[in-house]
RNA sequence: GCGCUCGUAGCUCAAUGGAUAGAGCAACGGAUUUCUAAUCCGUAGGUUACAGGUUCGAGUCCUGUCGGGCGUGCCA
């Protein structure tokens, strides 16, 4: 909202003796630093450079022309010729009062038809042979936080959950039932005994010297060529798995708007090939079938030697069903970065059918390490299932909760046990959600319980805080918010704790656009933190109901309204809930 | 071998080519008869792996070296 003010200002200023404004615009920006001002525009270097003049000579010359007088105090011209803009607080206050007064979206304005994308996120798609376990975590808290701010910003959202349950590893999972099963265990819980199977089968296939390979191939051959018994099987096993899958979801409080798994596409994946070979696009190599590919040393290959179809197969066929079904801009794969290569290939190929693919985008993430650095196991070997880690998330926060409404003094009002729960669930998943997103997505990460659950810090719990620190004051000062929302009277700013706090308020919609830009949910994480500091220092610092008059605390009271809104829409849009108590 | 990617404080991580590289944790020192201390204020901690280069300006871009990770036709 206001840098593109700023923009358009300078835009103005610049029109006529700049060839190509727009170019410059860019490096109009937030001040690093608040002696610099709240924004600076940093332009004037590279048109120095461009026009063969000092600098400091072009900033004094875009401000003759720049007319910006109602919205900022004097600029300043500093260092190598940075043009340093403070606010006036006027116009922060105009800019408030608009927020406030938007009950739904606190301002951040609606993206223009021409700028509206159809846009389509696959993420999360698990493998139902496997048991969710903390790698898949992040694709799916990643993707789901994507989903909402591309949606909460205008853009025409679809989610798609892909779930794997085509795979070669239903073959392994069909021959370990077949040889290794314990029924007892099975009928206990068939999903935890099918992960085991699952391991085992893996297990004596990688075992040096084993012929168990070319069976276990087969099993899945024999499923993909509609074999009654395999078929069966898996009939059997798809809606056990799935029921799990869908409890994690619901903790997670996550939905799609889809679930279309591998089989899905099944029917459409011998004509695909057939299609390819036909046109001359993909071609037979050593008993398989392949797509030789411009630069790429080994073709993509959609059908091994056995008949039997692999992933780029399913992925290229579920491009063309998308793309006719939904019609997409854009496809995200929200997907682990090992598969880089694979999507470079796949996206290469899509190419060669689609007259007018949509724009696709690996969003690619790092990987979960252990401590060694390598690729996280449990000290059994196995990966940390993500039912347990959600459980353990909870009933650390609820260690915490309970503690701290014990230390409270009775008049507080105490939870009960059922709030008690509750805030933990939402403390606790939250906590969890905030720790992936918090990170930069493309970096691997280290695994540690102790950081992942924190409650300290920069985390999810420290935004909650702040929110029910503010719920708190409008409880005890017997005050409605909504009564605050549509006062005329402007807001004044008279402490640098409430100036500060209000920049950073109206800084909401920059924050879900840079967030997006890149396909980074951190960024959003990284300015509910700021703005979660810069109120504990205001609340810490500005006495709200005690303020030293009627004014001034009306003026705090509608500064945490619109706190306590901000941080409850941001971290909504993040997938985490907020709490009234805590 | 080739390709991709990463290397930032003790640890975990930030930083759309912009000014003096920032947080959290850990450490140390302060603040509480509280509008909720799950907090705040402060101190300390850096040759951004190394060497060149491009640029008015480089953690960021380019080249090389070292080190890690991943990928490299019948898994996904």
């Amino acid at each position: 909202m206001l840098i593109n003010l700023l923009k358009f200002r300078f835009k103005n200023a610049l029109q006529g003796w700049i060839d190509d404004p727009h170019a410059v615009l860019d490096l109009i920006r937030p001040s690093q630093d608040p002696k610099f001002g709240d924004f600076q525009a940093n332009l004037a270097m590279p048109l120095g450079k461009q026009l063969g003049r000092p600098p400091r000579e072009i900033a004094a010359e875009i401000l003759k022309g720049l007319e910006i007088g109602d919205l900022c105090t004097e600029p300043e011209i500093a260092g190598p010729g940075f043009i340093n803009l403070r606010l006036r607080d006027n116009v922060l206050a105009e800019f408030l009062q608009k927020a406030l007064a938007d009950r739904d979206r606190l301002a951040v304005p609606l993206l223009g038809e021409a700028e509206k994308k159809r846009i389509l996120v696959d993420y999360s798609a698990p493998n139902v042979a496997k048991a969710m376990h903390v790698g898949h975590i992040r694709s799916t808290v990643i993707g789901n936080a994507l989903a909402h701010i591309l949606k909460f910003l205008g853009h025409e959202v679809i989610t798609d959950n892909h779930i794997g349950e085509w795979g070669t590893q239903f073959g392994m999972i069909i021959y370990g039932y077949r040889h290794f099963l314990d029924r007892t265990a099975y009928e206990a819980n068939p999903v935890l005994e099918l992960s085991r199977l699952y391991r085992e089968v893996r297990r004596r296939v990688d075992e040096p010297g084993s012929t168990l390979g070319p069976l276990v191939l087969e099993e899945t051959a024999k499923l993909h060529h509609g074999d009654p018994e395999n078929l069966a099987l898996w009939n059997e096993f798809v809606p056990v798995c799935m029921q799990e899958i869908d409890r994690m979801y619901k903790r997670l409080g996550i939905r799609f708007d889809h679930t279309l798994g591998e089989s899905f596409y099944q029917p459409m994946l011998a004509p695909l090939v057939e299609e390819l070979l036909k046109n001359g696009i993909a071609r037979e190599t050593e008993g398989a079938v392949g797509v030789f590919l411009e630069g790429e040393e080994v073709p993509m290959l959609i059908r091994k030697k056995d008949g039997a179809f692999l992933y780029s197969t399913t992925d290229w066929a579920t491009i063309r069903y998308r793309i006719r079904e939904f019609r997409p801009d854009t496809i995200l794969y929200v997907v682990d970065f090992r598969q880089s290569h694979h999507f470079q290939q796949l996206f290469a190929a899509a190419g060669k059918t689609e007259a007018h693919p949509p724009e696709l985008v690996h969003v690619k993430f790092g990987t979960v390490l252990g401590d060694d650095g390598k690729a996280f196991k449990t000290r059994s070997g196995d990966t940390v299932g993500l039912e347990s880690l959600l459980d353990e998330a909870e009933q650390r926060a609820f260690q915490i909760v309970a503690a701290n409404d014990d230390a409270k003094p009775v008049e507080a009002g105490l939870l009960t046990e059922d709030e008690r729960r509750e805030t933990a669930r939402r403390i606790g998943i939250g906590a969890l959600i905030y720790a992936d997103l918090s990170q930069n997505r493309e970096s691997d990460y280290v695994f540690s319980f102790d950081k992942m659950l924190a409650m300290n810090g920069n985390t999810a719990t420290y935004m909650q805080y702040a929110y029910a620190r503010v719920q708190s004051i409008f409880g005890k000062g017997n005050c409605d918010p909504e009564t605050l929302r549509d006062l005329k009277e402007p807001i004044r700013l008279n402490d640098p704790r409430e100036r500060a706090l209000a920049l950073e308020l109206l800084k909401f919609d920059e924050a879900l656009e840079s967030a997006v830009r890149d396909f980074r949910p951190n960024q959003l994480t990284a300015y509910l933190f700021e703005l979660a500091n810069r109120y504990s220092t205001f609340f810490e610092q500005c006495p709200v109901l005690r303020a030293e008059s009627e004014s001034v605390k009306t003026d705090r009271l509608r500064l945490c309204d619109l706190t306590a809104r901000t941080i409850r829409k941001g971290l909504e849009l993040l997938g985490i809930q907020t709490v009234e108590r805590m």
